[in-house]
RNA sequence: GGUCCCGUAGUUCAAUGGAUAGAAUAGAAGUUUCCUAAACUUUAGAUGUGAGUUCGAUUCUCGCCGGGACCA
């Protein structure tokens, strides 16, 4: 099993750990069971029955620990489960004995909330009052606030999209960027506040490879004289730089295997003599694995003798000097890409709080390194290049600072870890970054325990999966990288020819039209994406993606739609049930369908604090998705407006305004909107 | 060589150590005089393998097999 690389909130308290200070205060306070419902859920009120009722009865102290509660499986008889084995050996009885005791207890001391019992096979089946379910359907139906938590006074910042700027967003830039957002909404609604920011790699040779590229093969062409989107056409330079490489490369690998080296010398020249005398052996052995190693090990060498990446490294060097026309080019490319992100980041709803340029950023690591060898965490070696040592905690020797006095990409991250919290005075740092970086986040946050900063517990890495095609991984050199912007227009224009088939929306205007198809689109693409476990690789298959049928935001967002036709044609009857402020009878008698539409509403709280707690907004859709399966059953089965008594009328105009309202939270943490019709 | 992650229906995903492992898709069969059929109902189908811990394991531990990532 994947283990956190360091526990989750650690050193704050948790949703967990709040709800149970306010489970002691209650206790403390003695008050009657059935009116704190409205700040806990129904499990955690279970849980503090059960606790007291054994204490109680076996005149010893218990905690929620020692037992389960689950949800009761349909086939039973019952709400909620408590599960007696865990108790057998303490008390030494039966669970059935347990079980019969703590029924009774359960339900003569909470007659209003538990009016029945049964044990099957050391299970004991909990039911729950009706009217326990009606009055909390009546005090939150028209709650927008539903599920959220007071301010904690906490601060998070969520970093996350980070890209380079010499390529267009693609498919995993999506899935970074829906499940940054995502997180750090879902942390407001638990009452952190949030800095989204966002790490933008704008430095290095990969930058300059597009620029020399442009240079070379562009004329002066600009986003405006060729109307291609900027972070298209610098990303089109940089496939133009590769190109060249490899036709100027394969010139120099072809010259290496006729073992002509005229063009090396020194290491490289001893390096490609071992490599092809390697050859020579190897290719009588026939290992294929490794002959390719040594392929690729030789165009790596002839990669970086190119004239092209020589220039490539010139510029690089240039623009550290700050040479004027250099810095220009860059700035004036750069804009480009950020006009280009910017649009896409508009189209897709996402923003930042704050953003990091790698450009301001990547000298900032040099103190830390002046700290470290002074703390005699790091140590030089005798070619001047500057190392930690994490052999101790399982790891190699770390690399900060090269022989040549520059630095490396963790001495930057590590300045800036520092200067984020020194910034913002945050109480915990999120990294959303692929599980690719594993190693290297592990690494950063140890040099920071080492440096001994007093926050490095409180920085966290959201490692998530790789998105694979069902043609299997997306590779650039391959071409087999799924465009974001090509991805969202394919899935937009999909929209409309299948809204435009069904044809209910003939009436709506050019512009309402653009909006659903956005609406509609975009949704099933973020919910695609989310409803995976973040940190599992995920297959992204074009055909699944669009489906609007099942585990999809299309399913969800119908839903809502047919709940605001609804209330549009019962509008009268809705505004009576708002302006009646007495508390609205009760039936005392719900239906299964319209009870289980209420247990499901009840664990949306739970839901959010689940999220909160694994930063893993697939609970969410998860849980929004169960929610509107349930509605589309309880909807076949039970008319509303022309429900069986006005009583039942009222009680299922609650059910229909909560659930809609539920729906439009649950999804709206997740970015995506909910059309009034579709 | 070392470290880490992942193996569940044909496919894509669920399941705080709990009851007969849930969904969705694809397959088969149904439901429109009635609140939006982008819906609903029925049906068939899965825990890679071998041990261990436990009253009880998809879940925890170890070995093996398979897939992936990173470090060197």
């Amino acid at each position: 099993m994947h283990r956190p690389l360091i526990p989750h909130h650690s050193g704050q308290p948790g949703p967990k750990h709040r709800v149970s200070v306010l489970l002691r205060l209650l206790q403390q306070l003695h008050v009657p069971s059935f009116h704190y419902f409205c700040c806990m859920s129904i499990v955690n009120i279970i849980q503090k029955n059960v606790t007291e009722s054994l204490s109680d009865l076996f005149n010893q102290p218990f905690s929620e620990k020692d037992f389960q509660i689950n949800q009761t499986k349909p086939e039973f008889e019952g709400d909620y489960t408590v599960v007696m084995f865990s108790l057998v050996k303490a008390l030494k009885l039966s669970p059935d004995a347990i079980g019969n005791q703590l029924g009774e207890k359960l339900t003569s001391s909470y007659p209003d909330l538990f009016t029945k019992f049964n044990i099957i096979k050391g299970f004991l089946n909990l039911t729950i009052s009706d009217v326990y379910w009606t009055t909390l359907l009546t005090k939150n139906y028209n709650n927008n606030c539903y599920g959220r938590k007071e301010m904690n006074g906490k601060k998070v910042m969520v970093e996350y999209s980070s890209p380079n700027t010499n390529k267009p967003l693609h498919l995993g830039h999506l899935r970074n960027i829906f499940l940054g957002w995502s997180v750090a909404e879902i942390l407001k609604v638990n009452g952190y506040e949030v800095i989204k920011s966002c790490m933008v790699n704008d430095r290095g040779i990969h930058i300059c490879k597009s620029m020399i590229a442009w240079r070379k093969f562009a004329n002066g062409a600009t986003p405006q004289s060729t109307g291609i989107k900027g972070d298209h056409l610098v990303g089109d330079y940089y496939v133009r730089f590769e190109n060249e490489l490899k036709a100027q490369s394969q010139i120099l690998v072809n010259k290496i295997k006729m073992a002509d080296l005229c063009d090396f010398s020194g290491a490289e020249l001893e390096k490609l003599d071992k490599l092809l005398i390697a050859l020579t052996k190897l290719d009588e052995i026939k290992d294929a694995e490794k002959i390719t190693k040594l392929h690729d090990e030789i165009r790596e060498v002839a990669r970086n003798n190119t004239q092209i990446m020589a220039e490539a490294k010139q510029m690089l060097l240039d623009w550290e000097e700050g040479k004027p026309e250099v810095i220009e080019l860059w700035k004036k490319m750069n804009s480009w890409v950020y006009d280009g992100f910017d649009t896409t980041y508009k189209r897709i709803g996402s923003d930042f709080d704050k953003i990091y340029y790698e450009s301001d950023t990547y000298l900032l690591g040099k103190d830390i390194v002046q700290q470290g060898l002074d703390n005699k965490v790091f140590f030089q070696k005798e070619d001047g290049s500057i190392w930690i040592d994490l052999t101790a905690e399982g790891l190699d020797e770390k690399i900060v600072q090269r022989k040549d006095g520059t630095s490396v990409y963790i001495t930057n991250d590590i300045g800036l870890a520092v200067q984020k919290y020194e910034q913002y005075k945050i109480d915990q740092s999120i990294y959303v970054i692929g599980n690719e970086q594993n190693y290297h986040m592990k690494v950063l946050q140890l040099i920071c325990k080492k440096m001994g900063m007093p926050n490095a517990d409180n920085i966290f890495h959201l490692s998530y999966g790789m998105v694979e095609l069902t043609t299997g991984k997306m590779k650039s050199r391959e071409g087999t990288v799924v465009d974001a912007d090509e991805l969202i227009d394919e899935m937009v224009a999909t929209t409309q020819k299948l809204t435009e088939e069904l044809g209910k929306v003939k009436d709506f205007s050019p512009a309402e039209l653009k909006d659903l198809y956005d609406i509609i689109g975009l949704g099933a693409m973020k919910f695609y994406l989310l409803r995976v476990e973040p940190k599992k690789t995920m297959v992204f298959n074009p055909e699944d993606s669009i489906d609007i049928h099942g585990f999809s935001a299309p399913f969800v967002q119908y839903t809502y739609a047919r709940i605001r036709s609804i209330l549009r044609k019962e509008a009268a009857n809705f505004e009576a049930l708002l302006a009646n402020t007495n508390e609205t009878e009760t039936t005392g008698n719900l239906l299964p369908l319209e009870k289980e539409m209420i247990v499901n509403l009840e664990q949306f709280p739970t839901a959010l604090e689940q999220a909160c707690a694994e930063f893993n907004p697939s609970v969410i859709t998860n849980y929004v998705f169960d929610l509107s399966k349930t509605f589309n059953s309880f909807y076949d089965q039970h008319s509303i407006a022309k429900a069986e008594s006005e009583t039942k009328k009222q009680l299922r105009l609650q059910i229909v305004g909560m659930t809609a309202n539920t729906i439009k939270s649950g999804m709206q943490l997740m970015g995506i909107m909910v059309p009034e019709r579709m």
